[in-house]
Formats: structure tokens, C-alpha cells, sequence
RNA sequence: GGACCUGUGGUGCAGCCUGGAGUGCACGCUGGCCUGUCAAGCCGGAGGUCGCGGGUUCAAAUCCCGUCAGGUCCGCCA
């Protein structure tokens, strides 16, 4: 990484320091500087020698000084001194900065510290909410330090190579209309209105799509989106994401426009341009890996077993898709694990799993049900799964896509590689259907968005076999995680209408909902489409962190509470009453703020 | 809305299953010693509502019920 060698008048220090700590070396040596920072460590000799270990974000530099008693850990200072090579046999090989020191010091305390709450070295782990209580002391750990300074160079490497493929960074309203669709939104009482609402956009969808019929051909923004659910690892009420529209293109364009933005900002984050952006369709990914999110840093996919059983008497196995998964040397896994697979499998809502062990050469398979089954379905399976010896085969049979989802799940429980460190296997999935499932009154719901394209040659089944019709939707995994979706959007209002009419929104809706989009449509919609990267889990990936939290300066917690401010907090009558609103049902309990020392001892 | 896990000096843990004095480990804090350390070392000291409430028991950190907080997941996330 580059360090910035000295500090000048750009970082507007005034002079308060002349070099970053991290950055100092043996040619220094000689030189009189200033550094700034924490004292990170203090080491007491007696009355004539004490060590202080200064830390900025570039780094740890040792002072040299005659006493430091009064100067306590995380105590901001100004250290200027000399920089000299250290004495003969005390150069320290783990720091960067440790062949030098800085000597004949002045220290300065600029602001003293009290006992931190928890341990800022990196060994040591601290339960998280006390990490988001004391965030401000969090960020100063060189994890924290790397992953919000990667967010940022992140962000600065899509913005450069957006700018560079032609897009234009239109921002648009926070405060928007409410939507009756979709995620849930978070909603803000209107003052001069009272009575009305607005809501926070759960994504710019239809604000960037208006872009393009204002004639923006290439709109890009790093957005802010809001969704009032339930949070995960990886969701957050608000969270970023890099949000794309285009007109006069088609698929196969946007995703490039994507994976160039991907790969640039990879490339910035790593200095390496990852290559192999794999692509299937939505079927193959859930035949082969039982998920709409591949991963694809391990192999172990799903194999097909229905034609080796088709004809098979073994009731278990006789359902209209049998699928299978194989542990390469899981054939030593004890009953005890095995049983534990099983109950998962049910857990996940199989109706069971058949498990076998194979052995010898040819490899034949064990199991408490092979006497069930021929030795042409056996000789089947052990082709069919390319099963070898010391292998497990881990078999369900079921509707198609349960069968392939369990297996698929199991398939992570048993393969998954941790997030570290690894390789990036980015995968693009292409033709999604149309619809997914159906609502309340049996209408089918649209998978992506309602906006979404159908292929053409699809549209003929659109009353009587609606499932089967495919989207131009596409999404972008990485190692198993979404990382965004997009498709190309309807811009005809006739196919629109026809759409609605299928998700059973009737003209009256589709008018109060979504009018002044459909108004735009008749002044001149382009062909257009679009894409949403999600940022926060983008950057987790890069940062190998397995939570978003990790990569946000301020979190919320599962319930939604942020522990330094105590946020979300009741509203006094007056400001309820300025608003027009009235609070119905007090929560139960308001916890008390957080005491205001730190009580260490 | 639901399932599971966690809650013990400032921090991280052990103790809980099988009830018997707040018992232990490491770090931190604090006083002292120490002139080349670097997670410094050595000697001493302080520091506890065992998340909270109730129950069982002669006796509860430990068993039971409830509750709160945090985490992981399901539902939810067009």
C-alpha cells in the first residue's frame, strides 16, 4: 500500500506533525519529526527509560523517552524527536517502523484518555455490542481502520470506472412516495401535511427509471436505500448500493457494465483483476447447486439420479427428482454425524435423506437401504454421482426443486470454505421466471419487480402457463452471496398493462400505485434496463468478513437499536403534535440511556 | 411472529450437567521495583446486583418459570 511519506499543508494539520507514524524508516534516520496519534503502548524501564508505541492509521512508531508515568494508554499525543536507527540488536522485525525509533523526544498530551472498555489489540475478541457502544474507540483497531478504508477505495474505483464507461451520477430523493410494494418502507410523517407521508426509498428503482425517459442514457448513483425488515449478517435497515439504469441496450450489455465496475474496483481493492465471471441460467444453477446463489468455489454439485431410479420398488427413492451430493472421503463420518444429516435434511423439509458409503474397486455402496435397491440402480448411482471409494452419497428424493434445494444447503453445510482470504468467484444468473409463487388471492407475484421484461417468445404462455414464463432478470453472485439484481424493464404501457393484469393489479390500482410512472411511459420511454450491486456485502467479501457490520461505520443491532446513542427513542408530546401524529400503543419498556461513565476500574 | 445459542469484577473465559462460602485462569486497571523493551518483566493491591424478576430448596451463578439484551437462523427482504 502506498503511505503518504510526509504530511503537508493538505491534510490541514497546520504543522501539527510532519509524518504519519506507520511511515518512518532507516532513511529517516537523522531527520527531526512530528507525529500524531494514540499511544498504543507504553513499556516503563525505571527513572531514566520508558518506550511509548505511538499508532496512527499508517502504523506503529516507538519513542524513546526518560519517563512516561503520567502518559497512559490511548492518550493522544504529539511526539517530536529524532529519528535514529535503533541500537544494535533491537530492531524489531514485526513492525514495519522497527529498525528506527524516534528519539530525544518532546511528548505533548493533547487529550487524555480514561481506561478504555475493551481491549483494542487484535487477539483479543469483544462481544459486539460493546464494540457499537464504543464504536469511536472500535474504529481506531486496524481491522476496523482496513475495512471502512477499503469501503472507500471501493467506492472511489466505481465511481471511476462509471464515469469512465459514460454514466452520470444523478442523485434522487430521499424522501419519496409511499409504495405499496415490495419491501416494507420506512415511512416519514409529512409537518405541513398532516395526515400524508412520505417514505424512504427502499431503492431508487423508479426514480433512475424516470432518468431515462428524461433522457440520461447512462445513470449511475452509490445510493442509500431503506427497508423496514427483519436484519440479518448481511442486511442492515439502510444500506448502499451501486444502483445502474441504461437505455438502447440490452442484457448482455449491462452485465458488462457491471463486471467492469466489479472488476475495477476488485482490482483496486486487491490489485488483482478477477477473471472468470461464470454464467447459467437460473434452472441450471438450481440443478447443479440447488440455490439461486452458487457458490462456486467448491465443486460438490448436485448429481442426477431420477432416470438411474425411475424404475426403482424402493418407495423412498421414487419421486419425481432424485438428486444427490457426494462428500469425497465422508464415508468415515460416525453414525452419530450421519444421523445429525438426516435430521438437517427433515429440519429443511425433506422428507428424508438415504445415505451411503462406498468402498473397494469397483466400488460397490453401503447402506442400511441397499438391500432395497437392484445392482443396475446401484452400479447407477455410483456412475451417475462418479461416486469413489471413501465417498459419502447423500441422496434425497422429492418434488424437483426441494429435492435440489436440501441438497443444496447440505451441500454448504458440508463444503463451504470459510470467507477469508479465498478466491473471488463472481457468477451471473440469467433468466429467472417471470413470477414466484403466488399471493393471499392466488395471484402469481412477481419475482423481480413488476416492471420486469418478459422474453418475447415466452409472452404467448403468459394466461395459461404463467410460471413458465422466463424474465430478462438477471443476478450477480459472489462466493455465494447475492450481490445484486437487475433486468431490462417493460417501457411499452400495453405490456405493462398486460403485466399487471397477471399479477392481478387491476387498472384502478396500477393507476393510484404506480400513475405517474405509467404517465411517463406515454411521453417517450426508451428501452432501458438496469442493475443494484449491494455495496456493504460486496466490500464484507473483500474485507473476508462475514458480517456487514464489519464494513459500516455505525450499525444497527438485530432489534434495530443503535447501543452508543440509545436511538430509537420516544418523541416528546410537543413534536408529536407538530406532526399530526399520535402514538397509540407505548412500547412496553424503554430501556434507561447507558450510564455515562465507563465504570473501568 | 417463531427456533436455537449467549449473558459470571473493566475485557475474554472456566465454573452450571451432578445445588453447599463469589472459587479459578488470562488480560486490563492501580501502587512499587526495574536503563533496551516491543503483548516487556518482577512484587503487591483494588475491583462482583453471577443480565433482571419470581419459584423450588435448609441452601441457587448452578434446577424450574418468566422477562430483557445480544447473536445466528426461519418467516420477511417486489
Amino acid at each position: 500500500m502506498d503511505h503518504v511519506t510526509g504530511v503537508d499543508g493538505a491534510s490541514g494539520e497546520s504543522g501539527m506533525r510532519t509524518h504519519y507514524c506507520g511511515v518512518l524508516r532507516a532513511a529517516d534516520a537523522g531527520s527531526r519529526v512530528s507525529v500524531c496519534g494514540w499511544v498504543a503502548r507504553r513499556r516503563e524501564h525505571g527513572e531514566h527509560l520508558a518506550f511509548l508505541d505511538v499508532r496512527d492509521h499508517t502504523g506503529i512508531v516507538q519513542c524513546v523517552v526518560e519517563r512516561a508515568h503520567e502518559i497512559r494508554p490511548e492518550y493522544v499525543v504529539r511526539v517530536t524527536g529524532t529519528v535514529r536507527i535503533r541500537p544494535d540488536g533491537t530492531a524489531n522485525q514485526q513492525l514495519a517502523t522497527g529498525e528506527i525509533e524516534i528519539g530525544d523526544c518532546d511528548v505533548e498530551t493533547l487529550a487524555t484518555c480514561e481506561p478504555v472498555p475493551f481491549s483494542l489489540d487484535e487477539r483479543a475478541e469483544t462481544e459486539e455490542p460493546l464494540r457499537l457502544r464504543y464504536r469511536y474507540v472500535d474504529m481506531r483497531t486496524e481491522r476496523m481502520q482496513a475495512n471502512l478504508r477499503l469501503r472507500a477505495v471501493v467506492n472511489s474505483a466505481i465511481r471511476r470506472s462509471m464515469e469512465r464507461q459514460g454514466f452520470v451520477e444523478i442523485e434522487t430523493p430521499l424522501l419519496w412516495t409511499p409504495t405499496p410494494e415490495g419491501a416494507r418502507e420506512f415511512v416519514v410523517p409529512s409537518r405541513l401535511q398532516h395526515g400524508r407521508f412520505y417514505a424512504l426509498p427502499q431503492s431508487p428503482q423508479i426514480a433512475k427509471q424516470l432518468t431515462m425517459i428524461g433522457g440520461f442514457d447512462r445513470y449511475y448513483q452509490i445510493a442509500r436505500c431503506l427497508r423496514d425488515e427483519d436484519l440479518r449478517a448481511d442486511r442492515q435497515f439502510e444500506f448502499t448500493q451501486l444502483d445502474v439504469e441504461a437505455s438502447f441496450v440490452g442484457q448482455d450489455e449491462i452485465l458488462g457494465f457491471v463486471t467492469e465496475a466489479m472488476v475495477d474496483a476488485a482490482d483496486a481493492a486487491t490489485g488483482v483483476r478477477p477473471g472468470g465471471f461464470a454464467r447459467m441460467t437460473w434452472a441450471e444453477a438450481l440443478d447443479s447447486y440447488g440455490t439461486d446463489k452458487p457458490d462456486l468455489r467448491f465443486g460438490m454439485e448436485l448429481a442426477d439420479l431420477t432416470a438411474v431410479l425411475a424404475g426403482t420398488g424402493f418407495n423412498a427413492l421414487h419421486a419425481p427428482t432424485v438428486k444427490a451430493i457426494v462428500l469425497a472421503g465422508g464415508a468415515s463420518l460416525p453414525r452419530a454425524r450421519l444421523d445429525g444429516l438426516v435430521e438437517r435434511a427433515k429440519a429443511l423439509g425433506a422428507k428424508g435423506l438415504v445415505w451411503m458409503r462406498a468402498a473397494g474397486d469397483p466400488v460397490t455402496l453401503d447402506s442400511p437401504v441397499t438391500k432395497f435397491l437392484s445392482e443396475a440402480e446401484l452400479t447407477g448411482i455410483v456412475r451417475a454421482a462418479r461416486v469413489a471409494a471413501g465417498d459419502l452419497v447423500l441422496i434425497v428424493a422429492d418434488e424437483h426443486r426441494r429435492a435440489c434445494e436440501v441438497l443444496g444447503q447440505l451441500r454448504l453445510d458440508l463444503g463451504r470454505p470459510p470467507s477469508v482470504g479465498g478466491a473471488l468467484r463472481f457468477c451471473w444468473l440469467v433468466d429467472f421466471p417471470l413470477f414466484d409463487g403466488t399471493d393471499e388471492e392466488g395471484n402469481p407475484q412477481a419475482a423481480h419487480h413488476p416492471f420486469t421484461m418478459p422474453y418475447p417468445e415466452d409472452l404467448e404462455r403468459l394466461d395459461t402457463d404463467p410460471f413458465s414464463v422466463r424474465a430478462q432478470s438477471y443476478d450477480l453472485v459472489l462466493n455465494g452471496w447475492e450481490l445484486g439484481s437487475g433486468s431490462i424493464r417493460i417501457h411499452r404501457p400495453e405490456l405493462q398493462r398486460r403485466i399487471f393484469a397477471a399479477l392481478g393489479i387491476s387498472e384502478a390500482d396500477a393507476e393510484s400505485r404506480f400513475g405517474f410512472l405509467l404517465d411517463a411511459y406515454r411521453y417517450g420511454g426508451p428501452p432501458h434496463g438496469g442493475f443494484a450491486v449491494g455495496l456493504d456485502r460486496f466490500v464484507a467479501i473483500l474485507a473476508g468478513e462475514e458480517n456487514i457490520r464489519e464494513v459500516i461505520a455505525f450499525p444497527k443491532t438485530q432489534s434495530g437499536s443503535d447501543p452508543m446513542t440509545g436511538g430509537p427513542l420516544p418523541l416528546d408530546p410537543k413534536r408529536l403534535a407538530e406532526l399530526g401524529v399520535r402514538v397509540v400503543e407505548t412500547a412496553p419498556a424503554v430501556p434507561p440511556p447507558p450510564p455515562r461513565s465507563t465504570g473501568a476500574g
